[in-house]
DNA sequence: CTCAATGCAAAAGGTTTGCACGCTT
DNA sequence: AAGCGTGCAAACCTTTTGCATTGAG
């Protein structure tokens, strides 16, 4: 772990690329992208980066059913879910504050401390049922 | 996929361990276990009948935040969260209704189909925070 | 006797780490 | 100049697969 961040190239390249791209996707699929753009960026520096911003909140991650790790550039500060296409990886990014509550409410009744909580909706969006 | 099932001792011994053990535990836990009291069951086999058995919705599987897929043996048929214990791996089966209810409709509002949701929530239980 | 099930070893992901070199500050 | 960041390769972990052997029916 850094204690300073420094600006280099690369991780202004994994900015940059996460400011365009939407949706969830997984480190391998955003070095991919990087490759394809020819920024020349290590995979394990991505990996390194993806941690940073998730450590620092300023990147979303979750997991799919199938384990590998999405990574997203988070739009809202807030705490919130993700409803995320199977297919295509796009996300829409809801809030449920009775979910929210639920859950706390649920946790303290059976005498659970330091809570927290995952939930993801996933589909097939209309642009992919098609 | 075999279309018999057949009754051979290793079955036999995965499914009494879980009859045995309480809350979510991973397939290696499950593996070291069946070794402990001299099971004689290989890691394969124990990955081979956990899947088998998920299939066939005999027991439950989620994920932890880490990647690593939880089993356990589900008293209740129908479908339900839990609420897992980060320590011990103890868990409460809940029912959330609403919960399902809200994430079909927010799938619906946004046109996706095929919809599924994973929701877990994740805690300290009370005799572990002691 | 047959064919599913087993188990070993190896493969196959995905992610992390050790280490020498390079670049930011 | 100092030390964080990079990138390669190798290590790691969990899960899956190939294949010869075992055993249930």
């Amino acid at each position: 772990m850094p204690n300073v961040t420094r600006n280099t190239r690369q991780r202004g390249e994994v900015l940059a690329l996460l400011r365009e791209v939407d949706g969830f996707h997984t480190a391998q699929q955003l070095h991919q992208m990087l490759v394809a753009r020819k920024a020349r960026v290590g995979l394990t520096t991505v990996y390194r980066t993806l941690q940073l911003l998730v450590d620092a909140q300023e990147i979303d991650s979750t997991r799919l059913p199938g384990g590998e790790q999405l990574f997203r550039r988070c739009s809202q500060s807030r705490h919130h879910h993700h409803l995320v296409c199977r297919r295509c990886g796009s996300t829409v990014e809801v809030a449920g504050p009775a979910v929210e509550r639920w859950a706390d409410q649920v946790a303290a009744q059976h005498g659970f401390t330091e809570v927290g909580h995952t939930f993801e909706i996933f589909g097939t969006c209309a642009q992919c049922a098609r």
